[in-house]
RNA sequence: GGCGGGGUAGCCAAGUGGUAAGGCACGGCUCUGCAAAAGCUGCAUCGUCGGUUCGAUUCCGACCCUCGCCUCCA
């Protein structure tokens, strides 16, 4: 089955076909975070999104180099270490650190290669110098380079391939009207700033003197740097389609260092944005989520992680605490089912069996289909309900929950939740589960339910299982 | 104003020209000393108004509502 993914460039859905369909090696490249604070969960939709399309080419038996940048020169970076004081470097690892922390909670593999902007200035500056040979680059008089979009399209090269916009119909604002000096043309955009005051010690030698990279060059020179002129994909999220994607293209593509024909993406991606508790994300709403925020109020990472992996990622998707509660009810029914499948595979070692499981055959199906996750876990819940009434008619031998397990470990792959994991009980809860059960049988269920609410008022309960009671946390 | 998404049960969310997946919540039942957990099970005619069609939630038109981009926000 070939996968088919929805691709900005031509707004349709497309067969996946990478420029190495032979030996089936992916290139790909996400646009990270920039390190000024945590990361809130509407970013993270993006990350996880780009975890699941690396993980799901995995699984599709390609090899993925999987790139994303780490932004640590920007405007409010620089703002916010003149008002602590904190050095560049120091300020920008503790929140790419965090990020980092962040990702392995939600489950997410690390990229193969995280670049920060401020290893790459070298290729930055060249990239730039090569743009302005080609003429489509051109200095101000403060010092600055902007990337001239009319120089550019002369050169034969198309700009505005992510979005249409008539630049004559555009709303004109006070922005772009009042700033940025001397640009020819309002929507040329900066690639080199010139050093100004506020920017204190942030700032590198270049050609056109002391500054530093505009935005967009960043992500231009390092995936160029790393996957080649031409690579496969790239993602991101919704907003940064443009200007900064747009942008990307123009740099990469007035480079010229494409070979002949061949674009400096194949493969467009747009994560879209979330709503968080039905309103757009704001702190003044309270809705602005980072993950140690949910963290904090007890979600796992793996529940979040499942909620943001449920709704499509071309939709808006309502991100709520109650849809974290649901996640968690829906998870345990898979980690429930597991446990049982576990426990029945382990009474007696399985005989191999030639049968396969039909649950990794219809999530690939789903997730063959742009990425159509609500059908993938419909398949899976569907299978959760058929195999749990298969095991209740006592019809499943071992070899069959041996089967479903091997079933889901694939398909887990490339939906990365992990299992859960046991965490130990301290002692005193321990022994109060044990007095409650000797209680019960004693039949002193008074006593027994006295024991239930005092564990409870600790935080704990406790679960009549038939292999005994099992305490739980609340 | 320009461009692009959406409006499907209490909530979240798939989908199709022939009478609508899945999850959560809720109800019933099973299990349980009682619970909990788990299991089984029940629960919608698809924003409004027109049109095309034998038949539309799915196609077309209008309208209403909502979100995003057009401003270095994923």
């Amino acid at each position: 089955m070939a996968l088919r993914l929805f691709n900005t460039l031509r707004r349709q859905v497309e067969e996946f076909i990478p420029f190495d369909a032979e030996d089936k090696n992916v290139g790909m490249y996400c646009c990270g975070p920039t390190v000024y604070d945590y990361g809130h969960i509407g970013n993270f939709r993006t990350f996880v999104f780009a975890d699941l399309v690396r993980r799901y080419l995995a699984f599709k038996g390609f090899t993925v180099n999987h790139v994303m940048n780490i932004t640590d020169v920007e405007d409010k970076i620089i703002r916010r270490i003149a008002e602590s004081g904190t050095p560049l470097a120091e300020f920008t690892g503790r929140y790419t650190d965090a990020f980092l922390e962040d990702l392995d909670i939600l489950k997410c593999l690390r990229p193969h290669q995280l670049p920060r902007a401020t290893n790459f200035i070298p290729q930055i500056i060249d990239l730039i110098v090569r743009l302005e040979k080609r003429g489509i680059a051109y200095r101000t008089s403060d010092g600055s380079v902007y990337f001239g979009i009319a120089a550019y399209r002369t050169c034969g090269c198309q700009y505005g391939q992510l979005v249409q916009l008539d630049p004559d119909a555009q709303r004109q604002t006070e922005r772009i009207s009042g700033d940025e000096y001397d640009k020819e043309n309002a929507s040329d955009f900066a690639l080199w700033k010139a050093r100004v005051s506020q920017d204190g010690s942030v700032f590198w030698e270049s050609p056109w003197g002391q500054g530093r990279p505009g935005w967009h060059i960043e992500c231009s020179a390092m995936s160029m740097a790393l996957l080649g002129p031409s690579f496969d994909l790239h993602l991101g999220g919704e907003d940064l389609a443009f200007p900064h994607h747009e942008d990307e293209i123009a740099q990469s593509e007035g480079s010229g260092l494409q070979q002949c024909g061949r674009p400096f993406v194949k493969h467009w991606l747009h994560a879209s944005h979330l709503l968080v508790e039905g309103k757009k994300m704001s702190k003044s709403l309270g809705n602005y989520y980072t993950v140690r925020d949910l963290v904090t109020q007890g979600f796992s990472g793996r529940e979040i992680r499942f909620l943001l992996l449920r709704a499509h990622y071309r939709e808006t998707f309502n991100f709520t605490l109650e849809g974290l509660e649901g996640a968690r009810v829906a998870l345990n029914r898979i980690d429930v089912l597991l446990g049982r499948l576990t426990e029945l595979t382990e009474s007696i070692p399985a005989a191999p069996t030639d049968s396969v499981s039909k649950l990794p055959i219809k999530v690939a199906e789903a997730l063959d289909d742009d990425l159509n996750v609500s059908r993938a876990w419909a398949s899976v819940f569907d299978w959760v309900r058929d195999t749990n009434v298969a095991l209740a008619t006592g019809r499943f031998q071992p070899t069959d929950a041996a089967r479903e397990l091997a079933g889901w470990h694939l398909i887990e792959t490339a939906l990365g939740l992990g299992r859960k994991l046991d965490q130990p009980t301290p002692p005193e809860i321990l022994e109060r589960v044990k007095a409650r059960t000797a209680a019960k049988l004693a039949h002193d269920f008074v006593k027994a339910d006295l024991i239930r609410e005092e564990l409870r008022s600790l935080g704990w309960t406790v679960e009549d299982t038939k292999t005994g009671a099992k305490p739980k946390r609340l």
